[in-house]
RNA sequence: AGGGGUAUAGCUCAGCUGGUAGAGCGACGGUCUCCAAAACCGUAGGUCGCGGGUUCGAACCCUGCUGCCCCUG
């Protein structure tokens, strides 16, 4: 199944692999590599950090050591990171080889495709400002035109928007309005999204977890021990809270498969409501089919 | 066996002196141009353990039964 997948491709295009997470969409994008020649590229948030390598479900050496990949662990957990860190580091590799982009993160995908404005990045003075603020102050600061845009009721998109105002003396809404175009136009590339109902998922998912918890997860979280800082980004990932709380014993093993399985779940499905409206014109490929054979 | 307590949404629990029920979590759906494995918005679930009784009216009072918890023997 891979296989005939694998031959309809252009093989002088870059290929967009996004899916679910557990959904398998880097053993596609390693046969796909391995048949046609290419270099994987991370599209995946948590995945970049060089802390955890099981918890996330990066790759594992053995199979990084079969095809070139790039993007994965090359961010130190403590370092600022974000869509447009991502998007600078994943440009100077579009020209190095056939790029096969793989990962989670729809907005990666969509800073890719359809361009993301090139806004300085926030300060930490600033955001640890912003921090302290209310709502309501912040959304004072803002412009109509921003706050006609944004979902005034959600912090982070207002803060942003605040962020974005002070440090640069712009308003958000006029710097997205100058968006350059993407890196990646719609006809240059080959866009493929797994189709993984929950059905299939949710399985896959609890058994993932508790796999991860008996093959490494416990050791990575025993290393980060005095490092781990829940207000860190790459401390965020879903199961890392729960595999310090293992290493830590203060939950049982089905109690942490539980609640990283919930917190996986909820993530998948945000993670499809994404690519439905926003990768409506890609490829779907069914999970379930793409592993037959 | 006796005494006490408890039984309300899938789960944990609120519900003042009686006026036919709420929250958190979960589930389901959605939004999102840079902290995105983040943040946010919306929707649906209950004949209040079962049977009697009192009352104009009972989740709430009385009573029998059943389940669970604690204490005593």
């Amino acid at each position: 199944m891979i296989r005939n997948l694998t031959a309809t491709l252009p093989s002088h295009l870059p290929v967009l692999i996004a899916g679910p997470t557990a959904s398998g969409k880097s053993a596609l994008a390693l046969a796909i590599a391995e048949a046609q020649g290419g270099v994987i590229v991370n599209a995946d948030a948590s995945q970049v950090y060089d802390c955890w390598r099981v918890i996330t479900a990066r790759p594992s050496a053995e199979e990084e050591a079969r095809v070139p990949h790039r993007l994965y662990g090359h961010v130190p957990f403590d370092a600022p990171y974000s869509t447009g860190h991502w998007l600078r580091d994943v440009m100077p590799l579009l020209g190095e080889g056939r790029p096969i982009v793989v990962g989670g993160t729809g907005l990666y995908f969509l800073a890719l495709t359809e361009g993301l404005a090139d806004i300085p990045a926030t300060p930490p003075e600033i955001r640890a400002r912003a921090d302290s603020m209310s709502l309501e102050e912040m959304r004072s600061d803002l412009d109509a035109d921003t706050l006609h845009r944004i979902d005034i009721a959600n912090r982070a998109r207002v803060q942003r928007a605040w962020e974005v105002q002070h440090v640069t003396g712009r308003a958000l809404a006029d710097w997205q309005d100058s968006t350059a175009p993407p890196l990646l136009a719609r006809d240059s590339f080959t866009g493929i999204v797994m189709d993984s109902p929950k059905d299939w998922l949710t399985p896959r998912i609890e058994a993932r977890f508790d796999q991860m918890l008996r093959c490494g997860a416990l050791d990575e979280a025993r290393a980060m021990l005095d490092r781990f800082d829940p207000t860190l980004p790459s401390c965020r990932a879903i199961g890392v809270a729960e595999a310090m709380a293992r290493v830590r014993g203060t939950i049982d093993h089905a109690t942490a498969v539980e609640r990283a399985s919930i917190a996986t779940r909820q993530y998948a499905k945000r993670q499809r409501t994404w690519f439905r409206s926003r990768m409506a014109n890609w490829r779907w490929v069914a999970s379930a089919d793409l592993f037959l054979s």
